[in-house]
DNA sequence: CGATAATAATAAGTATGCGTACTATTAGCA
DNA sequence: TGCTAATAGTACGCATACTTATTATTATCG
C-alpha cells in the first residue's frame, strides 16, 4: 500500500528533523525551516507568495509566520503599495539561525535515506520528484515557482 | 530534497484520499480506514496493540477510536482479563463500510503514483518499503506487528 | 503482603494542515 | 466613476501527530 508507505516516511523525516535540530540545540520545524530557507531566496514577498513557494496553504503559513514572528526571526510590516499584504523578511537572528541550521538539516535528508544505497537513493528522489510533479494538480496546496500568475 | 518531496507527496495522497472517498458518498480519513482495516484482521485488540499494527501514536488512536465509536463503527469493551485495556471489535456497520470502500482505496492507491509506469511504481514502492523498514527505529510510533512484545 | 514498577487510557497543550467564512483593500470593467 | 470581482489576511473548526502529566489497574519484587 504505497500509501501507507508514504505516510510512515513522512512520520519517519518529520522525527528525525525534529531528533537532529533538537541535538544540535536548535528549536525549528520543517515549516519553519523552509519558511526561512524560502524567505532567504525570496526577501520581501508577501504570505501567499511564501506559501506557493513552498507549497502550503495560505492558511497554515499564516499560523507559521506568526510563531516566527514571536521568536523574533521575521518581520511582517504591511506592503505601502498594497495594504491588504504584509512584505517579510528575515531578522539578523532569523537568518544566523538558517546559517547555523542548514548543515544539521542536509544531514537529515541523507538520514532519511539510509537504508538507501547512492543509486538506489538517486533513483527513489527521481521517481518521487516524477510521481509529485504528475500529481501536482491533485494537491490543494500546488507549488508556484513565484507570482501567483500575473493577472492580464 | 527529498524531505520536501516526500512531505508533497504524503500531502497529495491523503488530498486524493479526501477526493475519492468524498466522491464516493462516503465519510472517512486515512487513518479512520486503517484501523476498520485492521480491526477485521485483528478483531479484540486493544487500542495500543492497535496503534502498533498501523504505525501510530497510541495517544492519537485514543481519539481516533472516539469518532469511530460516535459514528458506530467500532464498539469498545472493557476487558475482564486487565480492566486497563479496551477490547475494540467493528460493528456491522464498520464492517459494512469497510467493505464498501476498500474498492475506492484501493483505486486510491494507483491514483496517487499516476504519473509512473507499472514498472517504475513497482520499484518506487520497494525503495520506499526498503527506506522505511531501514529507518524504522527512528519513528516514535514504530510498526508492531502483533502483541506489544511479551513479558517474560 | 505491601511497596513499587509497568502499562492502558485519558487529559491538556503545541503545531500542523486544510476547509469555510468574513473583512479589508485593490483591481477591473461598464 | 461606481459597482463587482479578486486577493490578502484573519478567525474558527476539525483531524491529525506528538509531548508530558495523571489516573486506574495489574504485575513484580523484597
Amino acid at each position: 500500500m504505497p500509501g501507507h508507505l508514504i505516510r510512515r516516511m513522512q512520520q519517519i523525516a518529520v522525527s528525525i528533523f525534529a531528533d537532529r535540530i533538537s541535538n544540535a540545540g536548535y528549536d525549528l520545524t520543517p515549516v519553519q525551516f523552509a519558511c526561512l530557507n524560502a524567505l532567504e531566496a525570496h526577501p520581501g514577498v508577501d504570505q501567499a507568495t511564501l506559501a506557493g513557494l513552498i507549497a502550503y496553504d495560505r492558511v497554515t503559513i499564516g499560523g507559521v509566520v506568526d510563531r516566527l514572528e514571536a521568536k523574533g526571526l521575521v518581520t511582517r510590516t504591511v506592503n505601502k503599495n498594497d495594504r491588504r499584504s504584509r512584505v517579510l523578511k528575515l531578522t539578523a537572528a532569523g537568518a544566523v539561525l538558517l546559517s547555523d541550521t542548514r548543515q544539521v538539516v542536509r544531514q537529515t535528508q541523507t538520514d532519511i535515506l539510509q537504508g538507501l544505497s547512492g543509486k538506489e537513493a538517486a533513483t527513489f528522489v527521481e521517481l518521487l520528484q516524477k510521481a509529485v510533479s504528475a500529481a501536482e494538480g491533485e494537491s490543494r496546496a500546488p507549488f508556484r515557482p513565484r507570482e501567483p500568475e500575473a493577472r492580464k
